[in-house]
RNA sequence: GGUCUUUUAGCUCAGUUGGCUAGAGCACUACCUUGACAUGGUAGGGGUCACAGGUUCGAGUCCUGUAAAGACCACCA
């Protein structure tokens, strides 16, 4: 049949048609294409914010995943991706109530069953995109199966596991100081809060003694908080102060009365020595007001401004606040100056606003005796990190993990499942709600009115997702999950919570390797960010568009997900962060269009000429007609095993890279040009060639298909028409991944073939060196110490090298006016018809005489030293003894070629 | 303050257990519009492997130190 394959390849007009079959035909079910004997293999998506858009960091790390999940469907195992989205309580919390806002409306005006309404409105509205976009990259999870955190199941997951832990005694109830975030009004656990380091000012505050003795000096990044101070702690060992111990001061401003204390807290190398204590709005306070019995006194609000003890500065805001106190206490004396400082302030990873530590009522998890069982499956082997440097990372995090915070004082999410009796003042945790108190009957009880922090039901996820506390067939057996593909940022947030709860609950590990990947960085080696404008949109790259990338635009005519993902599978190097800019994936859209040629060329020959039998192993052995073919299938054996192991290993490069050299190098330079004299020859020569070809074509489509799925699978349905089959009958996705074949490997077919494209490139470079086209044929005298075995590959040699006439023979002289290159023991001789510049041939072959000198003598003196000689592996002293030979024949010839000259 | 990572060609990066002339892609130079592909081909130029010591017959690779960049952790007034 004609074919008319454009000749630039359109991923646009290909993927979403790729895709639609794939998932319509059921492709991405679980199980599907499952081979008998094979295990599970599963991966739990890390579950996207719902109302999320897809960035270059969920690009690569899903572009990873997918890879390894369809390599492993295509090895038979029974697989599962397990997709779905997270529903991100204070991220799409706040989203809504700006959205409120701009309506003129509040969250507290609306009321919780309101705005909840609202959130639902805009998860549904906005819900779905994202895993549209992940459709866009080639995904191949069974979306029959999506998840969201919310969901019925999930939800009663989460109830289960809280009143299981509380019921075990690691949930509690407490009054702590906690991180307070007064923009979004809530507490957040500790690993919420990002230290940054800031320019700020240390104040220096004279408080006068109550007896007017003198004073006492403290100094302060937060001058507004004197407010709530309740004491002036100094270290009972320090002499200067030892005398004012149990004296009082006098606030400035308010003149309440507090006491000097001892306290070790106080360290007098710091400051003045003495140091204010606020116990209200600082945690080393905090606990000194503990030991010391000190009121607690809030002087900041739960919205960031100052409450009626901070005198008339009640209701500003807490900077403002700063600055007025500053301003009044100069005035009166009591500031004494200031120093500049740099130093760490605490911030809100969601709302980046500055946290304010508070004393509140939370829940909590026990997290001493959940950690130790967790540290245990890394330290035994039984989780493993790669790279294995983030196993020590999380178990540091582990070992020093301090409580979690997991109430948040927000309403998108789980609530607390958590009823408080006002007869008795007792809590009942249940599943299903709660109607009266488990403890004395009483119908007068109250759900908790916080939520749960989001990452709680994260932690459930590669369970929950299965249906867990229900043992369903899908828990049974695809639990515990494979590999966790993740990014470094979440492996105390997720990672390490995902194995503490899963030991807990189901007393097995979540899954047995994490990959942790790089970051995405943009070319100026900045994270990618949406205030920053530096981010790269993925479905521009994929799609097609226009887009702002550090305030220039650029536009991507499209280059497709299988471009886009060959250059982050190329450039994803163990743990390294990855460096991107738009024309890194020219790299991909390249190599995709290189395949859909070497594709055209192949089925371009096999429309014009069929093949008498589709390509199967035995045959593709049969038509290995010679050694060009011979070599061809060997190489394709050491690309499957290269493929195969860096997939095994987590080296996306490395099995980007094999499949890469073997398509390029092997395939397209060496052998589909030797194809073209098979196919000009015609009848059973190019019958034979186009087997081969076809067969070695077909097992490539198969390499390349965990990373390109969609041209490779577009491909093979051509190939499929054009061998005897019919198109989308099966799919290359579902099809075995290769296998070595060991009666296809051929041992020395690459030496041989090595010394053939040596032979050929050193014809090549003396053409171009003399300045003569490639189309031009010329002679070559080749000295052959095994003329004969050489001899047999002629054919070969002179349709690559284009050679006019070939000469081989054992101890052949070197014709006049001839160049010559030694190949290994070979000598090629290049008669020249004097039509050359011959200056230009000097200077090339002096300057290989001085690489020649200075390696011979590099060895010569290596073998002249005794103890090399007698340490160095013998194969190795022989070895070089080998090539210095060869080198010094190299430099004798290069010598009498340039005496000729 | 602590832990970790990085430093190899103009740029982005490979380089497994130490081994012979250190690789790739992009960029660059010359030639080639040849019947798969100019999003291409052929050939080529370009590196004292951050620096200083050490171990070793031999170091990009192992050890010690220095410098620079980055990430994370930490309650510092």
């Amino acid at each position: 049949m004609p074919l008319d394959l454009p000749k630039a390849y359109d991923a646009t007009a290909v993927e979403p048609d790729v895709y639609q079959r794939w998932e319509t035909n059921g492709c991405f079910k679980a199980g599907a294409g499952k081979r008998a004997g094979k295990p599970s293999y599963t991966i739990a998506i890390p579950p996207p914010n719902v109302t999320g858009v897809l960035h270059m960091g969920h690009a690569l790390n899903n572009t990873l995943q997918d890879t390894l999940i369809r390599w492993r469907r295509m090895q038979g195992h029974d697989t599962l991706w397990q997709p779905g989205t997270d529903h991100a309580g204070i991220a799409t919390e706040s989203v809504v109530v700006k959205q409120v806002q701009e309506q003129g409306l509040t969250r507290d005006g609306l009321g919780r069953p309101e705005f909840l309404k609202r959130v639902w409105a805009w998860k549904e509205q906005s819900g779905g995109k994202i895993v549209q976009q992940l459709r866009k990259l080639g995904a191949s999870c069974d979306w029959s199966r999506e998840r969201f955190t919310m969901d019925e199941g999930l939800s009663r997951a989460v109830r289960t596991m809280f009143k299981r832990l509380y019921d075990a005694g690691l949930i509690y109830r407490g009054t702590r100081m906690v991180n307070w975030c007064p923009v979004q009004k809530t507490a957040l656990a500790d690993d919420e809060v990002e230290h940054i380091e800031k320019n700020g000012h240390l104040w220096k505050l004279r408080y006068d003694l109550e007896d007017n003795s003198g004073s006492i000096v403290v100094e302060t990044t937060r001058p507004e908080t004197f407010f709530g101070d309740t004491a002036v702690a100094v270290n009972p060992a320090d002499e200067r102060y030892q005398a004012m111990i149990g004296k009082r001061v006098r606030l400035p401003i308010i003149g309440r009365l507090i006491p000097i204390i001892g306290d070790e807290h106080a360290d007098p190398a710091k400051g003045s020595g003495a140091v204010k204590i606020t116990p209200a709005h600082d945690p080393n306070d905090y606990e000194v007001g503990k030991r010391h019995n000190l009121p607690l006194i809030q002087v900041i609000g739960f919205d960031g401004t100052m409450t009626t003890e901070a005198a008339h500065f009640a209701g500003q805001d807490r900077f403002v606040c700063r600055k007025a106190v500053c301003a009044e206490l100069e005035a009166s004396g009591v500031l004494l100056g200031s120093t500049q400082i740099m130093h760490s302030v605490g911030h809100s990873y969601r709302s980046n606003a500055p946290i304010e530590a508070m004393v509140t009522e939370q829940w909590f998890v026990k997290m001493a005796p959940l950690a130790e069982r967790a540290l245990k499956e890394t330290q035994e082997g039984r989780v493993l990190f790669h790279p294995d440097r983030w196993a020590k990372v999380y178990g540091q995090w582990l070992t020093d993990v301090r409580d979690w915070c997991i109430s948040r004082q927000i309403w998108w999410g789980h609530r607390i499942p958590a009823w408080t009796c006002a007869a008795c003042g007792k809590h009942t945790v249940a599943i299903e709600d709660a109607t009266v108190c488990q403890h004395c009957g009483s119908k007068d009880i109250i759900q908790d009115s916080d939520v749960l922090d989001t990452w709680f039901s994260s932690a459930l996820w590669p369970y929950s997702t299965l249906g867990w506390p229900e043992q369903t067939p899908e828990l049974a057996r695809y639990f515990p999950t494979s590999t966790l593909v993740t990014d470094r940022g979440i492996i105390f947030f997720w990672v390490a919570r995902m194995v503490m709860t899963s030991m807990f609950a189901l007393d097995k590990k979540p899954f047995s390797d994490v990959y942790i990947h790089g970051t995405v960085l943009d070319e100026r080696g900045d994270k990618m960010s949406k205030s920053k404008g530096n981010g790269i949109d993925p479905l521009v790259m994929i799609s097609g568009g226009t887009q702002k990338y550090l305030g220039k635009e650029f536009t991507c005519p499209g280059y497709g997900a299988d471009a886009m993902r060959y250059t982050l599978l190329d450039m994803t190097t163990e743990g390294q962060d990855l460096k991107l800019s738009p024309s890194k994936f020219e790299t991909g859209r390249n190599f995709a269009n290189k395949v859909w040629n070497a594709g055209r060329f192949l089925l371009t020959n096999l429309s014009e000429r069929p093949l008498a039998a589709p390509p199967t192993d035995a045959q593709a052995l049969a038509a290995a007609i010679g050694f060009p073919e011979v070599w061809l299938l060997d190489r394709l054996q050491g690309a499957i095993d290269e493929c195969t192991t860096a997939l095994e290993r987590f080296r996306y490069n490395d099995y980007a890279n094999s499949a890469y050299r073997f398509f390029r190098d092997d395939l397209c330079d060496w052998y589909v040009e030797w194809a073209k004299r098979r196919f000009k020859a015609g009848g059973a020569e190019a019958q034979a060639a186009a087997t081969v070809l076809a067969y070695a074509f077909e097992r490539v489509l198969r390499l390349l298909h965990p990373g390109m799925p969609f041209l490779t699978e577009h491909l093979w349905q051509y190939l499929q028409d054009q061998t005897g089959g019919k198109a989308w009958d099966q799919f290359l996705m579902l099809q075995a991944w290769p296998e070595t074949v060991s009666t296809l490997r051929s041992a020395g077919a690459g030496e041989r073939m090595a010394r053939l494209q040596a032979v050929v490139t050193s014809v090549r470079n003396v053409r171009n060196l003399v300045g003569l086209a490639d189309g031009v044929a010329v002679a070559a005298v080749v000295d052959a110490p095994d003329a004969a075995t050489l001899q047999m590959d002629g054919e070969f040699l002179t349709d690559r090298g284009n050679l006019s006439a070939l000469t081989i023979a054992s101890g052949v002289a070197k014709p006049p006016q001839s160049v010559t290159t030694v190949v290994g023991a070979l000598k090629v001789h290049i008669p020249l018809s004097g039509l050359v510049d011959l200056t230009k041939v000097k200077v090339q072959l002096e300057k290989r005489g001085q690489v020649l000198a200075k390696s011979i003598s590099g060895k010569e003196a290596r073998l002249g030293n005794a103890d090399y000689v007698a340490r160095a592996p013998a194969e190795q002293v022989a070895e070089t003894k080998l090539l210095l030979v060869s080198e010094r024949a190299e430099l004798t010839n290069v010598n009498e070629t340039l005496a000729t000259l």
